[in-house]
DNA sequence: ATCCTGGTTTAGATTTTCTGACCCTAGTTT
DNA sequence: AAACTAGGGTCAGAAAATCTAAACCAGGAT
């Protein structure tokens, strides 16, 4: 019974949004992903609360965390709250900067498709200001700060580019390549996040081989060494139609493979009609199929 | 159109809570006392919010600040995220430890009414540990982690025990006071923050004079004064009728005014059926009138 | 005139929070 | 069985955030 001399604080934030990213991604690592910080970071921010608490949230297994009663009890209305926060700071963002839209996608979209977009944007609406910012995987849009999110899957959002794979190379090597088979005797430059591209096309065109040449984090950069003629590239469309079009690279065989996930354009909520991410989300929707 | 190198993060949860608490109650100094925090860390605070927002929340104004319209937008929905946080926060809370009651209430009230009652309360519900902190003013219940609060009020909540004021004093000093009148010749002790009490009881009595005497700062100091003889303290019922009950002290004059305000008692939420804290709000609100 | 209220500013201290490097465990793979 | 991998935990130190104290300012009230 004592007359608490500490008034009772509130429990600290930080870590209540540790403990909310944790319990809705079902693991400390996720969640450290999503607040951009260490996992040692969200474990010691947990373990603070834990211990404020006096209370377990979670129960450490050898592989993971679970939940504990205490923590499933609470998880809920943590994420109702800090989704609730997160609409308001979007509401204040809006307000504040009316003319900024902020687009996140991924670093080889924002490089070989949204960027040769951007001059024909600003001419058209020159008050906008375009924010990009590259990510290896879509946001939480619930939570990130982003208007719009534009990333390749099957469904949802609205799709803005069908997508299919093709090979394709700097003119000069096309010579050496009559017929699929021949690719066995050229270098097959891939992107690690797409590495299952060559495979599939092989595939598809009834090749058995296995494409072999170096391989690139950066698709931007594989696209920039297939120029160069280091090999031939597994090309997404949309992302070398530019190339194509102005013939820096061409496609050796006819067959371009379409894929079930296109670039899709998501909007963090529902789009004020007239709004800045509106006539941005407009524009970059206007032709699905078309190259730039 | 920059590639923007920092992924925008989140506004800081510390920022949103000094400008959300700053729009609710109108002013910087309100929402530092409320956060427990000084006026200058609430300026600090807004004035980075309003930094990289790039835009202003608040007019400055010669007394006081102003909303201005984006703050006033913003403000309703922050207002809503951090009530749906304190919520979540409670739930936390009362599942991780259920059987801790805080309760809030002014420093006499703790020490005069509560504490002689925590004895039997104890005894009743040895399970249940109660914690109870001194506040000089009402918590914002929908905020601050507090299961009940004991305050007087003139409505709200539930009334715990009716409110009369008349003067105390030691029995050696009653045979000097036949008559009102006779308060002009004795120290007369007072509360600072009830010192409208004395001008209000002889106003009752029909006396036209001042009362003189020591003023103290918490209100059990006085009684104890009273105890030891320094003068006539003007008593509140519920908190003398202890030693008025063992005769410690006395009252001279058999005029006790009744006050509009009681002390009342609020939960922060609906209590549970047989919860510790409705148990010990039940506990509290047996005898509304009784002495202890 | 002087006080009072409410906000602002500054330097400096304190506290929180994060990283980086390491350890640990239990599955999985080789 | 040994090596890997995925996911956490721990620790010291560093970095960043936050806070306080104390002094300052402006305008209205006494």
């Amino acid at each position: 019974m004592p007359v608490a001399p500490p008034p009772p604080r509130s429990l600290p934030l930080t870590a209540l949004r540790a403990f909310e990213a944790a319990a809705r991604l079902g693991g400390f690592a996720a969640a450290a992903a999503e607040l951009g910080v260490t996992p040692g970071a969200v474990t010691a921010q947990v373990k603070a609360l834990e211990e404020t608490l006096g209370a377990a949230l979670f129960e450490r297994q050898s592989k993971g965390v679970r939940l504990t009663a205490l923590g499933a009890a609470a998880a809920g209305g943590m994420t109702e709250a800090f989704d609730a926060l997160a609409r308001a700071e979007a509401v204040l963002r809006g307000r504040a900067a009316p003319q900024v839209v902020h687009v996140a996608t991924l670093p080889a979209v924002a490089q070989l498709w949204l960027s040769p977009r951007l001059p024909a944007l600003r001419a058209a609406a020159p008050e906008i200001s375009v924010s990009i910012t590259a990510l290896e995987a879509p946001p939480n849009l619930k939570r990130a700060p982003y208007d719009l999110s534009l990333f390749p899957a099957e469904t949802g959002g609205q799709l803005v580019a069908a997508d299919a794979i093709l090979p394709v190379c700097a003119p000069a090597l096309a010579a050496r390549l009559k017929r699929p088979q021949d690719l066995a005797d050229l270098p097959c430059l891939s992107d690690a996040s797409w590495a299952e591209d060559w495979p599939r096309w092989l595939a598809a065109a009834g090749v058995a081989m296995q494409a072999r040449g170096p391989v690139f984090s950066l698709y931007a950069l594989a696209v920039e060494e297939a120029v160069n003629g280091a090999g031939v590239l597994m090309g997404h469309a949309p992302l070398v139609a530019g190339h194509l079009a102005d013939g820096r690279l061409v496609a050796p065989f006819a067959l371009a493979l379409p894929l079930a996930a296109g670039l899709r354009l998501w909007s963090a909520r529902p789009l004020a009609k007239g709004s800045a991410a509106a006539r941005v989300a407009a524009f970059l929707a206007a032709r699905p199929g078309a190259a730039v």
